[in-house]
DNA sequence: CATTCTCCTTGACGACTGTCAAGTTTTGGC
DNA sequence: GCCAAAACTTGACAGTCGTCAAGGAGAATG
């Protein structure tokens, strides 16, 4: 049953693939594996290179989201791709690299899920019916890969070596919600009633106690949610 | 420089004691370790053995609290006691068990933080400024014990054991705030907005974004937690 | 005083971890 | 088809982990 269900999180990542490598290749600023330093010159060969490594970092994402940061091995991660372990060492300089490029990987799905809704949207009630469906399908869809992004959050509280990068995804996460509540107010007429920070820390807290219920077998966690993103977005705005 | 900080913190905790038993004794359900079954029926032993229980507890809840679950072993525990590591398990049947029972030591202090404020406050402006101004000093000098419970509820998701007391003290913190909630409606004259859950949901999404500002090192973030207080307060209500 | 039980220390076990070196297989250029 | 470089496997390393058994110190009990 899990092994079913992490095929079918692996077969989702592997569908959306490939990404161009110019995303996240260009800000690659962490140490290098043992491979040779020249890389070679043909074109193919570099970008295999970049494929194994997203690869290996959708593997680690899988597994990550099944089993938690501090529980999941090298070993673990590997055994779920189809190579070995040592080759982990081959293409990422230690586990923290790896991490940190399986976390730069997942931030560029975050913050564009509603955007196609935002750029679509005429009408305020339908933009807010759209955006919560969405909402609720991504609780139950992403539900692994959110609970990770959580489960990294809490760890930058204790290892420094992951503040940097979950603070840049949460501002990116801050500035997804802000065009959320931006486009309602200009659909609506209506004026945002507090500053970007305070909204997002407000779905966020909202979004995550869903995920929470929704992970620990609660099944009417969803239909909670839709209730209370519908009772909150209306109260992050005064009138003009 | 961080032995003098967990000391700060350790002696912080050692000056709450003793708490009566009967708190958290009538509810154990956890195995016991090796202990012989009759307990001694002499009173000063039975005293002495949960005593040193949550004398364990202690140092363990000072060490998680500094380096977080998943860090933190049984030796690393025991170093930060007078014991050696052997005698974790003369007094708990696993790790598991210590740190239920931590957990359970934490959740009597978490959910009555603010009702001393809420018994003797008579005006809700009044009542307002000392309740944020506790969330504030709860902030700065109880940060690692927060970060702990968020580092806990994270690892709830992924680890089915934690699930129950987990949701469980935030059953707690979701009254402990309903309380605050209809203290301040009764005293403005006003009705509350939104349901226990979801007013609960949002304080604590603004409360953890500002924790985890404070822990990355943001001097601000009190004081953004100040005004973020005030903003959201006032919307919680609506006129009766 | 002798015995028993509590309390705690010590040391060891098997399992697991991240890392890496050595060796094998595969690939691509000539 | 040869050969060097790349890609990957294997096995081992030093370390840590939770757990537990053996035994000692010391107080309580008779």
């Amino acid at each position: 049953m899990a092994e079913i269900l992490w095929t079918i999180v692996k077969i989702g990542y592997a569908a959306r693939l490939p990404l161009p490598r110019s995303l996240w290749g260009v800000t690659e600023t962490s140490s290098q594996p043992r491979r040779a330093k020249p890389r070679p010159a043909k074109r193919s060969r570099e970008d295999k290179y970049d494929e194994r490594r997203t690869q290996l970092a959708e593997s680690a994402l899988a597994t990550l989201g099944e089993r938690g940061y501090a529980r999941t091995s090298l070993r673990e991660i590997a055994q779920n791709s189809e190579f070995s372990h040592g080759v982990v060492h081959y293409y990422f300089a230690s586990k923290a690299d790896l991490i940190l490029h399986c976390v730069r990987y997942y931030k560029i799905d975050c913050a564009t899920r509603y955007d196609e809704i935002i750029a679509t949207a005429t009408d305020p009630e339908e933009f807010a019916n759209r955006f919560v469906e969405r909402l609720l399908g991504t609780l139950r869809q992403d539900a692994s890969m959110h609970r990770l992004w959580y489960d990294l959050r809490g760890q930058s509280m204790f290892d420094q070596e992951f503040a940097d990068q979950v603070e840049e995804i949460d501002r990116l996460l801050e500035d997804m919600i802000w065009r959320i509540v931006t486009k309602f107010a200009e659909l609506s007429g209506l004026q945002p009633a507090f500053s970007p920070a305070l909204s997002y820390a407000m779905f966020d807290g909202v979004f995550f106690k869903a995920l929470l219920a929704h992970v620990h077998g609660d099944e009417l966690a969803p239909d909670r949610l839709r209730e209370e993103a519908f009772a909150l977005l209306p109260s992050l705005f005064r009138d003009a």
